[in-house]
DNA sequence: ACAAAAGTGTTTGATATACACCCATGT
DNA sequence: ACATGGGTGTATATCAAACACTTTTGT
Protein backbone atom coordinates (compact mmCIF):
# COMPACT_ATOMS: atom_id res chain seq x y z
CA UNK A 1 0.00 0.00 0.00
CA UNK A 2 3.05 2.45 0.46
CA UNK A 3 6.65 2.03 0.86
CA UNK A 4 9.11 1.67 3.57
CA UNK A 5 9.58 5.32 3.86
CA UNK A 6 6.70 6.58 3.97
CA UNK A 7 5.12 4.05 6.40
CA UNK A 8 8.06 5.59 8.31
CA UNK A 9 6.68 8.93 7.95
CA UNK A 10 3.31 7.95 8.55
CA UNK A 11 3.94 6.34 11.33
CA UNK A 12 6.06 9.21 13.05
CA UNK A 13 3.50 11.61 11.88
CA UNK A 14 0.77 9.58 13.74
CA UNK A 15 2.85 8.77 17.09
CA UNK A 16 3.20 12.69 17.30
CA UNK A 17 -0.11 13.53 16.38
CA UNK A 18 -2.47 11.12 17.15
CA UNK A 19 -3.85 9.34 20.53
CA UNK A 20 -2.36 6.17 20.75
CA UNK A 21 -4.49 2.61 21.30
CA UNK A 22 -7.65 4.41 19.67
CA UNK A 23 -9.80 4.15 16.33
CA UNK A 24 -12.47 5.71 15.22
CA UNK A 25 -14.54 3.20 12.84
CA UNK A 26 -18.00 5.42 10.97
CA UNK A 27 -20.85 3.76 10.00
CA UNK A 28 -22.33 6.02 7.41
CA UNK A 29 -26.02 5.28 6.43
CA UNK A 30 -27.41 7.06 3.14
CA UNK A 31 -30.43 6.63 1.87
CA UNK A 32 -31.46 6.34 -2.29
CA UNK A 33 -33.38 5.32 -4.53
CA UNK A 34 -35.29 3.00 -1.76
CA UNK A 35 -31.94 1.42 -0.78
CA UNK A 36 -30.32 2.07 2.50
CA UNK A 37 -26.51 2.63 1.13
CA UNK A 38 -23.09 2.32 3.67
CA UNK A 39 -20.28 4.45 2.77
CA UNK A 40 -17.26 1.90 2.25
CA UNK A 41 -13.65 2.19 1.29
CA UNK A 42 -10.99 0.17 -0.70
CA UNK A 43 -7.30 0.49 0.38
CA UNK A 44 -5.04 0.45 -2.32
CA UNK A 45 -3.53 -2.86 -3.27
CA UNK A 46 -6.05 -4.83 -1.68
CA UNK A 47 -9.28 -6.18 -1.90
CA UNK A 48 -11.20 -5.92 0.73
CA UNK A 49 -13.43 -2.88 2.09
CA UNK A 50 -13.43 -0.65 4.93
CA UNK A 51 -15.12 1.34 7.27
CA UNK A 52 -14.21 5.11 6.93
CA UNK A 53 -12.26 5.68 9.52
CA UNK A 54 -9.18 7.28 11.57
CA UNK A 55 -7.62 8.79 14.61
CA UNK A 56 -8.08 10.87 17.38
CA UNK A 57 -5.58 14.35 17.69
CA UNK A 58 -4.11 14.20 21.11
CA UNK A 59 -6.21 17.33 22.08
CA UNK A 60 -9.20 16.72 19.81
CA UNK A 61 -12.75 15.77 22.04
CA UNK A 62 -13.41 12.49 20.60
CA UNK A 63 -17.02 14.03 18.62
CA UNK A 64 -14.92 16.43 17.09
CA UNK A 65 -13.00 13.64 15.49
CA UNK A 66 -15.85 11.39 14.39
CA UNK A 67 -17.21 14.59 13.02
CA UNK A 68 -13.40 15.72 10.81
CA UNK A 69 -13.42 11.77 9.76
CA UNK A 70 -16.38 11.65 7.92
CA UNK A 71 -15.84 15.42 7.09
CA UNK A 72 -12.79 14.09 4.93
CA UNK A 73 -14.97 11.27 3.75
CA UNK A 74 -18.31 13.16 2.60
CA UNK A 75 -17.68 16.50 2.57
CA UNK A 76 -20.43 17.68 5.06
CA UNK A 77 -20.31 18.89 8.32
CA UNK A 78 -22.62 18.74 11.11
CA UNK A 79 -23.31 15.67 10.31
CA UNK A 80 -25.95 13.62 12.92
CA UNK A 81 -23.24 11.27 14.16
CA UNK A 82 -24.13 8.83 17.20
CA UNK A 83 -21.69 6.85 19.05
CA UNK A 84 -22.79 3.45 19.61
CA UNK A 85 -20.08 0.38 20.85
CA UNK A 86 -16.64 0.23 21.35
CA UNK A 87 -14.85 -2.67 20.10
CA UNK A 88 -12.12 -3.80 22.61
CA UNK A 89 -10.99 -7.61 21.42
CA UNK A 90 -7.45 -7.41 21.64
CA UNK A 91 -7.38 -10.31 18.51
CA UNK A 92 -10.08 -7.77 16.20
CA UNK A 93 -7.52 -6.48 14.46
CA UNK A 94 -4.96 -8.85 13.89
CA UNK A 95 -4.72 -9.04 10.68
CA UNK A 96 -4.29 -5.90 10.06
CA UNK A 97 -1.35 -5.59 12.93
CA UNK A 98 0.64 -8.35 11.04
CA UNK A 99 0.52 -7.17 8.26
CA UNK A 100 1.80 -3.60 9.51
CA UNK A 101 4.28 -5.45 11.62
CA UNK A 102 5.93 -7.40 8.72
CA UNK A 103 6.27 -4.20 6.50
CA UNK A 104 8.82 -2.96 9.21
CA UNK A 105 10.31 -5.67 11.31
CA UNK A 106 12.25 -5.25 14.35
CA UNK A 107 10.74 -1.49 14.50
CA UNK A 108 7.67 -0.11 16.84
CA UNK A 109 5.50 0.16 14.47
CA UNK A 110 2.54 2.24 15.26
CA UNK A 111 0.18 1.18 13.05
CA UNK A 112 1.08 -2.00 14.34
CA UNK A 113 0.10 -1.56 18.14
CA UNK A 114 -3.42 -2.88 19.07
CA UNK A 115 -6.70 -0.32 19.14
CA UNK A 116 -9.40 -0.22 20.06
CA UNK A 117 -12.09 1.32 17.85
CA UNK A 118 -15.13 3.68 18.83
CA UNK A 119 -18.26 3.30 16.63
CA UNK A 120 -20.30 6.02 15.40
CA UNK A 121 -22.93 5.65 13.09
CA UNK A 122 -24.15 8.68 10.95
CA UNK A 123 -26.68 9.31 8.92
CA UNK A 124 -26.73 12.03 5.84
CA UNK A 125 -28.45 13.08 3.23
CA UNK A 126 -27.08 10.99 -0.14
CA UNK A 127 -27.08 13.72 -2.92
CA UNK A 128 -24.99 15.81 -0.71
CA UNK A 129 -22.05 13.48 -0.37
CA UNK A 130 -19.08 13.83 -2.37
CA UNK A 131 -17.69 10.38 -1.76
CA UNK A 132 -13.91 11.06 -0.92
CA UNK A 133 -10.96 8.54 -0.75
CA UNK A 134 -8.21 9.27 1.41
CA UNK A 135 -4.40 9.02 0.94
CA UNK A 136 -4.63 5.21 1.73
CA UNK A 137 -7.20 4.71 -0.36
CA UNK A 138 -8.06 3.95 -4.17
CA UNK A 139 -11.59 4.22 -3.72
CA UNK A 140 -14.81 5.43 -1.56
CA UNK A 141 -18.22 4.44 -2.63
CA UNK A 142 -21.49 3.71 -1.60
CA UNK A 143 -22.88 0.09 -1.80
CA UNK A 144 -26.12 -0.85 -0.63
CA UNK A 145 -27.03 -2.81 2.34
CA UNK A 146 -28.52 -5.27 0.82
CA UNK A 147 -24.86 -5.62 -1.68
CA UNK A 148 -22.43 -5.16 0.96
CA UNK A 149 -18.81 -6.65 0.18
CA UNK A 150 -17.33 -8.73 2.88
CA UNK A 151 -15.20 -6.28 4.72
CA UNK A 152 -12.14 -6.79 6.57
CA UNK A 153 -11.27 -7.14 10.49
CA UNK A 154 -14.13 -6.75 12.44
CA UNK A 155 -15.98 -3.85 10.33
CA UNK A 156 -18.88 -6.38 9.49
CA UNK A 157 -19.55 -7.08 13.18
CA UNK A 158 -19.12 -3.02 13.52
CA UNK A 159 -21.89 -2.91 10.77
CA UNK A 160 -24.66 -4.94 12.52
CA UNK A 161 -23.86 -3.11 15.94
CA UNK A 162 -24.60 -0.07 14.22
CA UNK A 163 -27.47 -1.46 11.96
CA UNK A 164 -28.99 -3.04 15.53
CA UNK A 165 -28.76 0.15 17.21
CA UNK A 166 -30.61 2.11 14.35
CA UNK A 167 -33.24 0.09 14.66
CA UNK A 168 -33.54 0.27 18.09
CA UNK A 169 -33.55 3.87 17.90
CA UNK A 170 -36.37 4.08 15.56
CA UNK A 171 -38.38 3.24 18.44
CA UNK A 172 -38.14 5.51 20.58
CA UNK A 173 -36.43 8.50 18.69
CA UNK A 174 -37.14 10.10 15.42
CA UNK A 175 -35.51 9.65 12.22
CA UNK A 176 -35.97 10.54 9.10
CA UNK A 177 -34.48 14.14 8.61
CA UNK A 178 -30.97 13.16 8.82
CA UNK A 179 -31.58 10.95 5.81
CA UNK A 180 -34.07 12.43 3.69
CA UNK A 181 -33.86 15.38 1.12
CA UNK A 182 -35.71 18.40 2.82
CA UNK A 183 -38.90 17.99 1.41
CA UNK A 184 -40.65 14.21 0.77
CA UNK A 185 -43.68 12.23 0.58
CA UNK A 186 -45.35 9.64 2.97
CA UNK A 187 -44.48 6.80 0.71
CA UNK A 188 -40.87 7.87 0.36
CA UNK A 189 -40.46 8.13 4.70
CA UNK A 190 -42.03 4.70 4.83
CA UNK A 191 -39.72 2.94 2.31
CA UNK A 192 -36.91 4.35 4.68
CA UNK A 193 -38.48 2.57 7.42
CA UNK A 194 -39.06 -0.16 5.50
CA UNK A 195 -35.73 -0.76 4.36
CA UNK A 196 -33.77 -0.38 7.49
CA UNK A 197 -36.37 -2.32 9.61
CA UNK A 198 -36.13 -5.10 6.40
CA UNK A 199 -39.91 -5.45 6.70
CA UNK A 200 -43.22 -4.07 4.96
CA UNK A 201 -45.47 -1.50 7.00
CA UNK A 202 -49.11 -0.49 5.89
CA UNK A 203 -49.20 2.48 4.41
CA UNK A 204 -52.28 4.04 6.31
CA UNK A 205 -51.28 2.97 9.53
CA UNK A 206 -47.83 4.37 9.01
CA UNK A 207 -49.38 7.65 7.74
CA UNK A 208 -51.43 7.79 10.86
CA UNK A 209 -48.59 7.42 13.40
CA UNK A 210 -45.81 9.10 12.02
CA UNK A 211 -48.37 12.27 11.64
CA UNK A 212 -49.36 11.41 15.19
CA UNK A 213 -45.97 12.09 16.18
CA UNK A 214 -46.50 15.82 15.02
CA UNK A 215 -43.21 16.32 13.26
CA UNK A 216 -44.06 16.56 10.19
CA UNK A 217 -44.95 19.95 8.17
CA UNK A 218 -47.44 19.05 4.97
CA UNK A 219 -46.35 21.69 2.81
CA UNK A 220 -48.63 23.54 0.26
CA UNK A 221 -47.63 22.21 -2.88
CA UNK A 222 -47.49 18.79 -3.98
CA UNK A 223 -45.25 17.00 -5.73
CA UNK A 224 -45.87 17.25 -9.88
CA UNK A 225 -44.90 15.37 -12.85
CA UNK A 226 -44.90 11.82 -11.17
CA UNK A 227 -46.71 8.83 -13.71
CA UNK A 228 -49.54 8.70 -11.06
CA UNK A 229 -51.55 10.74 -8.28
CA UNK A 230 -49.57 13.17 -6.79
CA UNK A 231 -48.53 13.10 -3.56
CA UNK A 232 -47.71 15.55 -0.76
CA UNK A 233 -44.59 16.58 0.17
CA UNK A 234 -43.89 16.70 3.64
CA UNK A 235 -40.83 18.48 5.42
CA UNK A 236 -40.10 18.27 9.21
CA UNK A 237 -40.82 20.46 11.79
CA UNK A 238 -37.48 21.04 13.26
CA UNK A 239 -38.77 22.42 16.49
CA UNK A 240 -40.77 19.17 17.62
CA UNK A 241 -38.55 16.95 15.59
CA UNK A 242 -35.64 18.65 18.44
CA UNK A 243 -38.26 17.74 21.13
CA UNK A 244 -39.00 14.43 20.60
CA UNK A 245 -35.08 13.61 19.86
CA UNK A 246 -34.71 14.82 23.38
CA UNK A 247 -37.75 13.68 24.98
CA UNK A 248 -38.38 10.26 23.03
CA UNK A 249 -41.68 9.06 21.06
CA UNK A 250 -43.38 7.14 22.88
CA UNK A 251 -43.39 5.96 26.91
CA UNK A 252 -42.84 2.66 28.10
CA UNK A 253 -42.91 3.29 31.51
CA UNK B 1 -1.58 9.92 48.47
CA UNK B 2 1.35 8.42 47.91
CA UNK B 3 4.80 9.47 47.84
CA UNK B 4 7.08 9.88 44.59
CA UNK B 5 8.76 7.03 44.78
CA UNK B 6 5.81 4.81 45.11
CA UNK B 7 4.01 7.01 42.21
CA UNK B 8 7.48 6.11 39.88
CA UNK B 9 6.64 3.05 40.51
CA UNK B 10 3.15 2.93 39.53
CA UNK B 11 3.58 4.64 36.56
CA UNK B 12 6.20 2.61 35.49
CA UNK B 13 4.36 -0.70 36.19
CA UNK B 14 0.97 0.66 34.62
CA UNK B 15 2.81 1.62 31.47
CA UNK B 16 4.27 -1.66 31.14
CA UNK B 17 0.69 -3.60 31.63
CA UNK B 18 -1.91 -1.06 30.77
CA UNK B 19 -2.92 0.52 27.20
CA UNK B 20 -2.48 3.88 27.36
CA UNK B 21 -4.85 6.64 26.92
CA UNK B 22 -7.79 4.16 28.12
CA UNK B 23 -9.80 3.72 31.27
CA UNK B 24 -12.67 1.98 32.14
CA UNK B 25 -15.07 3.60 35.01
CA UNK B 26 -17.88 0.88 36.53
CA UNK B 27 -21.47 2.49 37.81
CA UNK B 28 -22.22 -0.53 39.90
CA UNK B 29 -26.03 -0.37 40.51
CA UNK B 30 -27.14 -2.33 43.93
CA UNK B 31 -30.72 -2.48 46.00
CA UNK B 32 -31.23 -2.58 49.27
CA UNK B 33 -34.39 -1.58 51.54
CA UNK B 34 -36.10 0.04 48.68
CA UNK B 35 -33.36 2.19 47.79
CA UNK B 36 -31.19 2.14 44.41
CA UNK B 37 -26.93 2.56 45.81
CA UNK B 38 -24.23 2.51 43.88
CA UNK B 39 -20.51 1.96 44.92
CA UNK B 40 -18.24 4.64 45.02
CA UNK B 41 -14.73 4.94 46.45
CA UNK B 42 -12.33 7.73 48.33
CA UNK B 43 -9.15 8.44 47.64
CA UNK B 44 -6.74 8.15 49.99
CA UNK B 45 -5.88 12.43 51.35
CA UNK B 46 -8.86 13.41 49.37
CA UNK B 47 -12.17 14.15 50.07
CA UNK B 48 -14.08 13.72 46.91
CA UNK B 49 -15.24 10.78 45.92
CA UNK B 50 -14.53 8.26 42.27
CA UNK B 51 -16.34 5.62 40.95
CA UNK B 52 -14.63 2.42 40.92
CA UNK B 53 -12.52 2.31 37.78
CA UNK B 54 -9.30 1.01 36.21
CA UNK B 55 -7.33 0.24 32.98
CA UNK B 56 -6.81 -2.11 30.14
CA UNK B 57 -4.05 -5.05 30.06
CA UNK B 58 -2.39 -5.34 27.02
CA UNK B 59 -3.95 -8.13 26.02
CA UNK B 60 -6.70 -8.28 27.32
CA UNK B 61 -10.26 -7.68 26.45
CA UNK B 62 -12.03 -5.10 27.39
CA UNK B 63 -15.12 -6.90 28.64
CA UNK B 64 -12.71 -8.98 31.13
CA UNK B 65 -11.00 -5.60 32.03
CA UNK B 66 -14.57 -4.51 33.51
CA UNK B 67 -14.79 -7.26 34.70
CA UNK B 68 -11.44 -7.87 36.67
CA UNK B 69 -12.27 -3.97 37.59
CA UNK B 70 -15.25 -4.96 39.58
CA UNK B 71 -14.24 -8.21 41.02
CA UNK B 72 -11.57 -6.60 42.85
CA UNK B 73 -13.98 -3.92 44.65
CA UNK B 74 -17.48 -6.09 45.08
CA UNK B 75 -15.71 -9.67 45.12
CA UNK B 76 -18.43 -10.81 42.55
CA UNK B 77 -17.64 -12.54 39.18
CA UNK B 78 -19.97 -12.87 36.52
CA UNK B 79 -21.96 -9.66 37.51
CA UNK B 80 -24.17 -8.01 34.54
CA UNK B 81 -22.28 -5.86 32.76
CA UNK B 82 -23.11 -3.42 29.82
CA UNK B 83 -20.64 -1.34 28.29
CA UNK B 84 -22.83 2.00 27.55
CA UNK B 85 -20.66 4.97 26.56
CA UNK B 86 -17.40 6.39 25.83
CA UNK B 87 -16.04 9.68 27.57
CA UNK B 88 -13.82 11.60 25.56
CA UNK B 89 -13.24 15.30 26.08
CA UNK B 90 -9.96 16.00 26.37
CA UNK B 91 -10.63 18.36 29.80
CA UNK B 92 -12.44 15.65 31.29
CA UNK B 93 -9.85 14.79 33.69
CA UNK B 94 -7.47 18.20 33.73
CA UNK B 95 -7.73 17.91 37.32
CA UNK B 96 -6.48 14.51 38.12
CA UNK B 97 -3.40 14.73 35.37
CA UNK B 98 -2.50 18.52 36.71
CA UNK B 99 -2.25 17.02 40.03
CA UNK B 100 -0.30 14.08 38.78
CA UNK B 101 1.79 16.61 36.96
CA UNK B 102 2.89 18.56 39.82
CA UNK B 103 3.96 15.77 41.63
CA UNK B 104 6.61 14.74 39.30
CA UNK B 105 7.41 17.28 37.73
CA UNK B 106 9.22 17.27 34.31
CA UNK B 107 8.93 13.41 34.22
CA UNK B 108 6.69 11.67 31.60
CA UNK B 109 4.02 10.83 34.32
CA UNK B 110 1.55 7.80 32.67
CA UNK B 111 -0.99 8.95 34.88
CA UNK B 112 -0.87 12.83 33.67
CA UNK B 113 -1.71 11.27 29.92
CA UNK B 114 -5.10 12.08 28.42
CA UNK B 115 -7.49 9.12 29.34
CA UNK B 116 -11.05 8.31 27.47
CA UNK B 117 -12.91 6.56 30.02
CA UNK B 118 -15.21 3.32 28.69
CA UNK B 119 -18.33 3.49 30.45
CA UNK B 120 -19.66 0.16 32.36
CA UNK B 121 -22.61 -0.21 34.31
CA UNK B 122 -23.43 -3.37 36.40
CA UNK B 123 -26.28 -4.35 38.47
CA UNK B 124 -25.52 -6.76 41.22
CA UNK B 125 -27.47 -8.13 44.25
CA UNK B 126 -26.66 -6.06 46.97
CA UNK B 127 -26.25 -8.11 49.75
CA UNK B 128 -23.32 -9.81 47.90
CA UNK B 129 -21.10 -7.40 47.62
CA UNK B 130 -18.51 -7.18 49.30
CA UNK B 131 -16.76 -3.47 49.04
CA UNK B 132 -13.18 -3.45 48.82
CA UNK B 133 -10.83 -0.14 48.31
CA UNK B 134 -7.99 -0.04 46.14
CA UNK B 135 -4.63 0.66 47.12
CA UNK B 136 -5.34 4.03 46.50
CA UNK B 137 -8.59 4.11 47.85
CA UNK B 138 -9.38 4.58 52.21
CA UNK B 139 -12.77 3.61 51.29
CA UNK B 140 -15.33 2.10 49.40
CA UNK B 141 -19.28 2.03 50.03
CA UNK B 142 -22.84 2.40 48.92
CA UNK B 143 -24.40 5.27 48.91
CA UNK B 144 -27.87 6.02 48.48
CA UNK B 145 -28.52 7.66 44.99
CA UNK B 146 -30.68 10.42 46.03
CA UNK B 147 -27.68 10.75 48.38
CA UNK B 148 -25.19 11.07 46.58
CA UNK B 149 -21.90 12.99 47.50
CA UNK B 150 -20.29 14.91 43.96
CA UNK B 151 -18.18 13.02 42.58
CA UNK B 152 -14.65 14.14 41.24
CA UNK B 153 -13.73 14.88 37.21
CA UNK B 154 -16.74 14.34 35.12
CA UNK B 155 -17.77 11.14 37.27
CA UNK B 156 -21.51 12.51 37.78
CA UNK B 157 -22.15 12.68 34.22
CA UNK B 158 -21.08 9.10 33.96
CA UNK B 159 -23.21 8.24 36.72
CA UNK B 160 -26.09 10.28 35.02
CA UNK B 161 -25.69 8.70 31.72
CA UNK B 162 -25.33 5.42 33.17
CA UNK B 163 -29.00 5.90 35.09
CA UNK B 164 -30.85 7.41 31.31
CA UNK B 165 -29.26 4.14 30.06
CA UNK B 166 -30.48 2.14 32.46
CA UNK B 167 -34.19 3.67 32.44
CA UNK B 168 -33.93 3.44 28.67
CA UNK B 169 -33.07 -0.32 29.40
CA UNK B 170 -36.67 -0.86 30.80
CA UNK B 171 -38.45 -0.60 27.76
CA UNK B 172 -37.14 -3.49 25.93
CA UNK B 173 -35.35 -5.14 28.47
CA UNK B 174 -36.43 -7.25 31.63
CA UNK B 175 -34.09 -5.83 34.48
CA UNK B 176 -34.21 -7.25 37.88
CA UNK B 177 -32.24 -10.41 37.99
CA UNK B 178 -29.26 -9.34 38.79
CA UNK B 179 -30.52 -6.60 41.51
CA UNK B 180 -33.12 -8.63 43.48
CA UNK B 181 -32.42 -11.93 45.96
CA UNK B 182 -33.62 -14.97 44.58
CA UNK B 183 -36.82 -14.72 45.51
CA UNK B 184 -39.17 -11.88 46.41
CA UNK B 185 -42.50 -10.43 46.21
CA UNK B 186 -44.43 -8.68 43.96
CA UNK B 187 -44.12 -5.22 45.78
CA UNK B 188 -40.34 -5.43 46.10
CA UNK B 189 -39.81 -5.63 42.57
CA UNK B 190 -42.21 -2.61 41.81
CA UNK B 191 -40.35 -0.95 44.43
CA UNK B 192 -37.13 -1.66 42.69
CA UNK B 193 -38.63 -0.02 39.23
CA UNK B 194 -40.05 2.92 41.06
CA UNK B 195 -36.64 3.59 42.00
CA UNK B 196 -35.24 3.46 39.16
CA UNK B 197 -37.73 5.69 37.18
CA UNK B 198 -37.93 8.06 40.36
CA UNK B 199 -41.84 7.74 40.09
CA UNK B 200 -44.97 6.22 41.58
CA UNK B 201 -46.61 3.35 39.78
CA UNK B 202 -50.17 1.63 39.91
CA UNK B 203 -49.56 -1.42 41.82
CA UNK B 204 -52.51 -3.84 40.08
CA UNK B 205 -50.83 -2.75 36.20
CA UNK B 206 -47.74 -3.02 37.49
CA UNK B 207 -48.00 -6.49 38.63
CA UNK B 208 -50.44 -7.12 35.58
CA UNK B 209 -47.78 -6.08 32.80
CA UNK B 210 -44.80 -8.01 34.90
CA UNK B 211 -46.76 -11.32 34.81
CA UNK B 212 -47.57 -10.67 31.13
CA UNK B 213 -43.85 -10.74 30.50
CA UNK B 214 -43.97 -14.11 31.34
CA UNK B 215 -40.83 -14.17 33.04
CA UNK B 216 -41.52 -14.66 36.90
CA UNK B 217 -42.50 -18.25 38.26
CA UNK B 218 -44.59 -17.65 41.50
CA UNK B 219 -43.09 -19.85 44.38
CA UNK B 220 -45.06 -22.29 46.55
CA UNK B 221 -44.61 -20.92 49.83
CA UNK B 222 -45.36 -17.16 50.68
CA UNK B 223 -43.47 -15.06 52.67
CA UNK B 224 -44.54 -15.95 56.63
CA UNK B 225 -43.68 -13.50 59.46
CA UNK B 226 -44.29 -10.04 57.66
CA UNK B 227 -46.98 -7.63 60.09
CA UNK B 228 -49.72 -8.42 57.46
CA UNK B 229 -50.69 -10.58 54.95
CA UNK B 230 -48.41 -12.63 53.41
CA UNK B 231 -47.33 -12.03 50.16
CA UNK B 232 -46.61 -14.59 47.07
CA UNK B 233 -42.82 -15.00 46.56
CA UNK B 234 -41.63 -15.07 42.61
CA UNK B 235 -38.50 -15.86 41.41
CA UNK B 236 -37.12 -15.22 37.18
CA UNK B 237 -37.76 -17.59 35.25
CA UNK B 238 -34.50 -17.79 33.86
CA UNK B 239 -35.06 -19.41 30.62
CA UNK B 240 -37.88 -16.74 29.66
CA UNK B 241 -35.96 -13.98 31.13
CA UNK B 242 -32.75 -14.56 29.14
CA UNK B 243 -35.00 -15.15 26.03
CA UNK B 244 -36.29 -11.65 26.92
CA UNK B 245 -32.97 -10.13 27.34
CA UNK B 246 -31.98 -11.62 23.79
CA UNK B 247 -35.89 -10.58 21.88
CA UNK B 248 -36.84 -7.65 23.59
CA UNK B 249 -39.95 -7.21 25.52
CA UNK B 250 -42.34 -5.56 22.71
CA UNK B 251 -42.78 -4.50 19.76
CA UNK B 252 -42.60 -0.79 18.56
CA UNK B 253 -42.31 -1.18 14.76
C1' DA C 1 -59.97 2.85 -20.39
C1' DC C 2 -56.74 1.27 -17.52
C1' DA C 3 -52.79 0.57 -14.64
C1' DA C 4 -50.30 2.23 -10.89
C1' DA C 5 -49.64 5.15 -7.08
C1' DA C 6 -51.68 7.80 -3.40
C1' DG C 7 -55.27 9.38 -0.42
C1' DT C 8 -58.55 8.18 3.22
C1' DG C 9 -61.77 5.64 7.28
C1' DT C 10 -63.67 1.87 9.97
C1' DT C 11 -63.73 -2.14 12.58
C1' DT C 12 -61.52 -5.16 15.87
C1' DG C 13 -58.44 -6.65 19.28
C1' DA C 14 -54.81 -5.56 22.54
C1' DT C 15 -52.81 -2.89 25.80
C1' DA C 16 -52.61 0.98 29.23
C1' DT C 17 -54.93 3.50 32.63
C1' DA C 18 -57.76 4.43 36.36
C1' DC C 19 -60.03 2.99 40.03
C1' DA C 20 -62.27 0.10 44.68
C1' DC C 21 -63.07 -3.79 47.27
C1' DC C 22 -61.81 -7.89 49.88
C1' DC C 23 -58.39 -10.66 52.56
C1' DA C 24 -54.78 -11.88 55.85
C1' DT C 25 -51.95 -10.73 59.68
C1' DG C 26 -49.90 -8.62 63.86
C1' DT C 27 -50.92 -5.45 67.37
C1' DA D 1 -61.24 -4.18 66.01
C1' DC D 2 -58.31 -2.00 63.25
C1' DA D 3 -54.50 -0.54 60.62
C1' DT D 4 -51.58 -2.01 57.12
C1' DG D 5 -50.08 -4.29 53.26
C1' DG D 6 -51.30 -7.42 49.74
C1' DG D 7 -54.30 -9.70 46.53
C1' DT D 8 -57.62 -9.26 42.66
C1' DG D 9 -61.17 -7.46 38.61
C1' DT D 10 -63.61 -4.27 35.65
C1' DA D 11 -64.66 -0.38 32.82
C1' DT D 12 -62.67 3.01 29.66
C1' DA D 13 -59.54 5.11 26.66
C1' DT D 14 -55.95 4.69 23.69
C1' DC D 15 -53.28 2.53 20.35
C1' DA D 16 -52.01 -1.15 16.82
C1' DA D 17 -53.57 -4.14 13.14
C1' DA D 18 -56.16 -5.46 9.48
C1' DC D 19 -58.49 -4.28 5.71
C1' DA D 20 -60.99 -1.85 0.70
C1' DC D 21 -62.46 1.67 -1.88
C1' DT D 22 -61.86 6.04 -4.26
C1' DT D 23 -58.98 9.62 -6.60
C1' DT D 24 -55.53 11.20 -9.70
C1' DT D 25 -52.55 10.98 -13.53
C1' DG D 26 -49.83 9.42 -17.57
C1' DT D 27 -50.02 6.27 -21.19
Amino acid sequence: MFTKEELIEFCEAARQNYLDHISIDCVVFGFHEGQLKVLVLKMKKELAWYLPGGFVLKNEPIENAANRILKERTGLDKIFLQQFHVFGDPERSRPHREMYKDMLPGVDNWFSHRFLTIGYYALVDFINVIPTPDHHSESCRWYDLTDLPALELDHNLILKTALDTLRLQLNYQPIGYNLMPKAFTMPELQKLYETILDKKLDRRNFQRRMLGFGILNRLETPRKGGAHKAPYLYSFDLENYQKALNEGLKGGW
